[in-house]
DNA sequence: TGGGTCATGTAACCTGTTACATGATTAG
DNA sequence: CTAATCATGTAACAGGTTACATGACCCA
């Protein structure tokens, strides 16, 4: 349920059409979310039913004509509160577009998000190392060539969170050092 | 299109009944890949149309009866191909999957594999840092307060590569020094 | 003359999510 | 008596993917 916001951050730039969104899109978040210009069209349209942007034809004589999308006011407060709203994210793609849109919601609460984050990577971790990998215990083969690659997967989890934590504390670093 | 050979890897463990697998999943591979168990009785049904598996019905007199599910030649040949082919999977989910069952294909295709996903990072690198972020070439505002945040979704991208990086070199590592 | 940009979509399909349904047995 | 465990699913919905369609204009 994330395009939907991703495409209410850029609308929050500025009026585009469905055509300068995909463009935008993928020269922007296409690093961690790709969407397809079919499904750009289709959310576009659903979200003006629920009354979060309005559309306007511009005819033009050289080129096709197009249909520019402006935010109404309850698409900048739906945009806000899923800024605000801290579910945990998981992959972290959905994560990565709120910090992406983070501009809009008060640095307080951006930090808050980042430390949110930094917190439940953290209780990953423990999950992961602490209490013991639970491939171990329910032990479904004793075979050394198995627990290998399950040691790995599971070491990539590890490394993750630690990279999450660092760059969360990082990221707040930042956050703070400027006023 | 992964839970299915999730399930298939799981199946070449030994048969399992639907509800096993369930738990199965739950305790092992739930860590990057969240099945709901509604979804795995589907998938099943349509993997043993699939010729996949085969099903046969355990009647017990204390218990429901249970379906157990065994994996066919043909289970064990997608599955092999599965493990082989290296799709760009993007997010990581699914190559972790790969990784996970990797014991059941041959150690240096497994280290091919991991060698691929560490040249997809290292490519993902360059695009990130070299060629200069896109973010900064597309403009659409010059607004600090918004580049902060974008340099941050970047920064994560960066980091996240580069752990990648390193978490394979050292699977690499691993696996070539064991025989 | 062929390919790129502008600009819009539809249809079918696949996968994942949420909510619900059933019903016996067993342990606290 | 109540909650968990065993064991199976169905139905509806949401979201993402793939393939296809149209048509004019411009540049090499």
């Amino acid at each position: 349920m994330s395009l939907k916001h991703g495409l209410l951050g850029l609308l929050n730039y500025g009026t585009m059409t469905g055509y300068e969104l995909d463009k935008a899109f993928k020269v922007s978040l296409n690093f961690f979310w790709q969407a397809q210009t079919s499904q750009i069209y289709r959310e576009l349209k659903e979200m003006e039913k629920c009354g979060w942007l309005t559309s306007e034809i511009v005819y033009q004589t050289e080129k096709p004509n197009k249909k520019l999308y402006q935010l109404t006011e309850e698409g900048k407060t739906e945009l806000r509160s899923w800024l605000l709203q801290d579910s945990g994210d998981t992959p972290h793609s959905q994560f990565l577009m709120r910090i992406f849109f983070a501009g809009e919601i008060e640095k307080n609460s951006a930090i808050d998000v980042l430390k949110a984050f930094k917190a439940r990577n953290e209780s990953t971790l423990l999950q992961l190392k602490g209490t013991g990998r639970n491939i171990d215990k329910y032990q479904m083969a004793t075979d050394s060539n198995k627990t290998i690659y399950w040691n790995l997967a599971a070491d990539y989890g590890v490394a993750n969170a630690h990279m999450c934590i660092r760059w969360a504390e990082e990221a707040v670093k930042i956050l703070e050092s400027i006023l």
